[in-house]
DNA sequence: TCAAAAGTGTTATCCTTACACCCATGT
DNA sequence: ACATGGGTGTAAGGATAACACTTTTGA
């Protein structure tokens, strides 16, 4: 007899609060009780005789879990890498056996509400990848990266050397290379080929790796199981899909200002727009209109609200927003 | 005890040949050792004891069953809905009580090799998706789909009739809409919930739609199980794909025309491209290189040879090729 | 010599980028 | 009055789309 297989489907769900880009976590508890140290996404196992799809089920223990009802979902990517996934409690009984694949689903929420679910809570992306924010510029935990990359491409010989550090380069955006926001996943599977991502320590059965403090703070947060690896895979997808379908529009309540848009674009992507030319393209989409109403908690002047026009999506093919990037 | 899953693995492997998209098609053999009437991808089942990851059991039995190796491979999705598996022959003993749930793969080769394998040939895309192809101008089928999909919308009443009648504009460019050619999963699905795909039919447990011929042609040749689901999903990445990430090298040989590639990509987007400008976009990106050398055999004028500047890869972000479309 | 396919020049138009400036409100 | 954020105009440069034309081979 055969292996048996247990699937698993995590959510990553994300939402805009003040203007950041938040994702709902959990904390686990063991068999004893106990709170997990880690953080780690809202996941279940699959019942293959209770549910007929994938996305039903994943709905359903979300609802369970976090008390919330999920908009839009979409499938995001299957884990299937043995030594990668690291069984966890509430998989069920068969679970410590068996091979566990999982299923990443990314959810779109457009507010950020309390749950009310207990060891659950809304953590900013940053927490998990302190160096894809470069609305305020280059962040300067890339300075720490950068040493302990060139350190471990230095540490083969050869061709494979110059392959780390190309690899490192074009990623991390060394040398001046541009910086590409798209590649999340790439950036986070290097820190763990690398050595420098804590799960990978603890995925060779080594106790947790010996690093600065000052390095784990760039790392970023280590997650449960491969959970940090959904995660990367989701604000990857989440940052590709926004420049050709209109996705933000799942995040933002049914009236917004533009500049809360644009927050809401830049927390997504990461990256500081030019305004102007932000609003210009934005106004070319035809997606928005201006409701006539203004929002008189901005500041400063107040601020026309606009809504998404929904039914463009039916009308013809719409592509998402550019990123017109102020160049700092 | 809870009903058992099993993984088939599925390969969508995509080859040009002769300017056309082809891709590997099996007819899998019952117990009885008859051949399927029905065309499917390869295919198999993913067995954790064996197998460290899914890419590494796919290329696995790809090569034992085709006998050929693959280069590019990437995951595509993960099919889990009841009711549209129809488990077949070669998944193992446990596979008829159990759940079977396919991830599909895309995977490019740079020739069509004869493979030399039994039960095995390269099919062209259009046998399943015959008004995929617009290389020629709107192709005639597209007439016959029009008066079907339009009954169905007219068969609701409503808000449902409007809106199935909406999707089916924007999906197959209807009344002057513009034709989309990423949307292949989205034409797909909207043949198989008109009831017109002959997958429904049968998946519903129905005994074969009573369709016309023509119009049986003009929706293509149904496959076995989900596969035909799986080709749309790979043909759309695929297409998508081409405009931001360099592929389609990945399916040409060492050295190759200008004209060559430009049949390449007509062939996998399915339209015509205006020549001059798919020459001046393509020069922009500097990723290609020529030979200095000619190519007799084009009939004409002999033309130059190209390469493909792989190491343009590793050394700055690169995006795919723009699709300079002619105007018929 | 003619068909067939390769390869080039040039222009109008649109989009992107980058600049600097004015407007309405609360404190 | 002034700080704060909202909102606009305009000009340069580059990409795109659309023209039509020349070149080199094989039959």
């Amino acid at each position: 007899m055969s292996q048996s297989i247990v699937i698993g489907l995590s959510a990553v769900i994300v939402a805009i609060r003040d203007g950041e880009a938040m994702v709902l976590t959990v904390r686990p508890r063991d068999a004893a009780g106990r709170a997990s140290e880690l953080a780690g996404l809202p996941f279940g196992p699959f019942d293959p005789q209770a549910h007929r799809t994938f996305e039903l089920a994943l709905r359903a223990f979300v609802t369970q879990q976090t008390r919330f009802e999920l908009g839009y979902v979409e499938q995001l990517y299957t884990f299937g890498d043995r030594g990668r996934e690291a069984p966890v409690a509430n998989m069920g009984p068969d679970a410590a056996a068996a091979r566990v694949v999982s299923v990443g689903y990314l959810a779109l929420t457009p507010a950020a509400v309390e749950t009310h679910a207990p060891d659950t809570e809304w953590s900013s992306w940053s927490r998990f990848f302190p160096y894809e924010d470069w609305r305020g510029g280059r962040p300067r935990v890339l300075a720490v990266l950068e040493t302990a990359l060139r350190r471990w491409a230095c540490a083969s010989r050869g061709a494979e050397a110059a392959n780390r550090l190309a690899r490192a380069r074009l990623a991390f955006a060394l040398d001046d290379a541009p910086w590409n926001e798209e590649r999340v996943l790439e950036r986070y599977e290097l820190l763990y080929e690398a050595g420098l991502a804590p799960e990978a320590a603890r995925d060779r059965g080594e106790s947790c790796g010996a690093v600065s403090e000052e390095l784990a703070a760039a790392v970023g947060e280590p997650m449960i199981s491969d959970h940090r690896r959904i995660l990367a895979t989701a604000l990857q997808r989440l940052r590709g899909k926004l420049k050709y379908r209109p996705v933000v529009f799942e995040l933002m309540p049914e009236a917004f200002t533009l500049s809360a848009l644009q927050r809401a674009v830049e927390a997504i992507s990461g990256v500081p727009l030019h305004k102007q030319n932000f609003r210009r393209a934005l106004e070319r989409t035809a997606l928005v209109e201006g409701l006539g109403r203004l929002d008189a908690d901005t500041g400063g002047r107040p601020a026309e609200l606009f809504r998404f026009r929904r039914e463009m999506l039916s009308a013809r093919p719409v592509s998402g927003l550019s990123l017109p990037l102020l160049r700092d």
